[in-house]
DNA sequence: CTGAAAGCGCTTACAG
DNA sequence: CTGAAAGCGCTTACAG
């Protein structure tokens, strides 16, 4: 029939998008219908009808418009991920992991740096809200007002790797740090590796704070405190080791080995040691955090906790998919030490 | 007025979300006065008013939905970000840039990583054209069916780093990659390092297709042509220069310098280095592209070209803000070599 | 199996 | 300076 295609080239050559409406015409059926077919209702829908209006949509190449369903629905296809920083790859990989699994269901991730700062946290919260996002994944929220207004508005969170703040019931996903800062301790001793420092993040961190105190009991318990003056804070990247650095490596009583908060801290610590002519590992055995994933490549010298990030994106997809999320469960992943061998060869 | 406080409390109870309508009866006036308040039109309300709207405003703490916005002007405040490896430091400062600056305006970014993948790519652009994003910046595209299907429906486009494919106009923002790769030949040259090689990056990239051009023609023009068995090319990872630093490294007349197509290949190559025990730079000098972050830290043997990606971020505001999109623009931004003088100490 | 109508929460001519 | 009404593009009771 030329005038059905010519009805149909003068929609896509107009420029202005292919409505819902148009679709309904085109195929001499409702908007419900179109509606209908478009959500995959066949059961409501006659085999020949539905085809119809399959065709028509493929012809018009019609895409429905998110806005006109997430403002019915009152929810979006949106889901939010606030991470405290971009530029660390380990906190990418975790996003990584979950855009791929949540893509097959046809969510969108919005990724969101919150820069461990509140303010930048509380307005991105507004602005996602306001879209109705599905859910927000805190990747290492920061505690602020706008995070307990949402939560007490029963605001779809989901907490990674940092525990909701004291007081915020959200379910979480994580490992068990303070196990995990135990383990180190029970590392290093048998080693030989007795006189230790530690360099703990933020304590904004619950994390990081975790971490810290299983290192700190479990050498007290194995008969070798750590010195109150061999206890130090950063922040969480290698500027922040780096800069600590300065105060740790020309010390005298430079401990023989360190722990640090993650990573990044390590690197910059790694660069001062060298720097400063200081061996790494024979002067200062240095114990990092998360496995970032450059270490392989960068850091060879490093011994660090393996964090399995790949885990997160499945879980993730389930709680949010299978839409239960549980009022406050946590659900704890293993994590175990890594050790590369080759540490002295390469660097 | 207690009757008027129960109201505004029995909704902000209520939990169901507060609306323009609530604002509206509370504060006795119409929706659209509420909306000429909401978007700051003083001169269309009187001053007793406008007060004692914004006032129930606070009180609520009520905040418009983006969707319902969106949906009648046909447009989101909503920037779209396509980036092809979030795990490179590289993009992600330079999504960072654009993020704070768009900040100011109210624009909300959202991250897309496409893996260098059109299918992906495709996906997201679909996914995201439907909720009439503002503007898409596309930091490295890549050539897709969908991409030129957008472009054919003048869908807002700007390229960043990398040209738009053959064929689509839409401005760009970037340097001159040719002009870079031959500074380089004109750097290495008279230090006395003519015997090159070059790994280009993969021939999608407009980028790094030039960066060789350049670099290529001028080596010849300056009277030392590569070698074509000195010429390879590898995906821009980590991962990618590792593996054909493999094929590099032992081979009986490698090169004495070899220029990478980014940074990250730089790293892989020079891991397999050391690993081999060939000294950087002393047996392989080796320069890299972009300035990657992490060099200052991690890589202060690495001679690279710096790209100003904190330059992105005001220039992207101002063309999207100032809605003043190009036809087909190019805005050329300055490069420049750079060198860590404490190459051989630290690493 | 199908459709007319209402409604999600905003903004925008239009009229006063 | 103010408001009633239409409309953005969908989905969803409801009725047949």
């Amino acid at each position: 029939m030329p005038t059905r295609r010519q009805a149909i080239d003068d929609l896509r050559a107009s420029g202005g998008s292919v409505t819902i409406a148009d679709v309904a015409r085109l195929a001499g059926v409702s908007q419900t219908t179109v509606s209908r077919v478009l959500n995959g209702q066949r059961g409501l829908v006659s085999r020949a009808t539905f085809r119809r209006v399959e065709r028509v949509i493929e012809e018009l190449d019609y895409q429905p418009t998110a806005l006109g369903r997430a403002l019915r629905q009152g929810q979006s296809n949106l889901v939010a991920l606030f991470l405290p920083d971009t530029q660390n790859p380990f906190y990418s990989a975790i996003a990584d992991s979950i855009e791929v699994c949540l893509q097959q269901d046809g969510l969108n991730l919005v990724l969101c740096n919150t820069r461990e700062d509140a303010a930048m946290q509380d307005a991105a919260l507004r602005q996602l809200l306001s879209f109705r996002v599905r859910c927000f994944i805190m990747l290492g929220a920061v505690d602020s007002a706008g995070l307990r207004d949402a939560a007490e508005r029963n605001t779809p969170f989901l907490f990674i790797n940092r525990l909701p703040p004291a007081g915020i019931a959200a379910p979480f996903i994580g490992i068990d740090n303070y196990a995990a800062g135990a383990d180190i301790a029970r590392y290093l001793v048998p080693r030989a590796l007795t006189e230790v420092g530690v360099v703990s993040g933020p304590s904004r961190s619950s994390a990081s704070r975790s971490r810290y105190e299983g290192f700190r009991d479990t050498m007290a318990a194995l008969g070798h405190p750590i010195r109150p003056d061999n206890t130090w804070q950063s922040e969480l990247t290698i500027k922040g080791g780096y800069d600590l650095g300065a105060a740790i490596i020309g010390r005298a009583g430079m401990p023989r080995a360190i722990f640090c908060a993650n990573d990044l801290i390590s690197y910059g610590l790694h660069k001062r040691a060298t720097e400063n002519g200081v061996r790494v590992p024979d002067d200062l055995f240095i114990v990092g955090f998360d496995d970032n994933p450059l270490n392989r490549w960068l850091a060879p010298w490093l011994v660090s906790v393996q964090v399995p990030y790949q885990e997160f994106g499945p879980i993730v997809r389930s709680i949010i998919v299978g839409s239960n999320l549980p009022a406050a469960d946590q659900i704890i992943l293993p994590h175990h030490i890594v050790e590369r061998h080759n540490e002295t060869a390469a660097d």
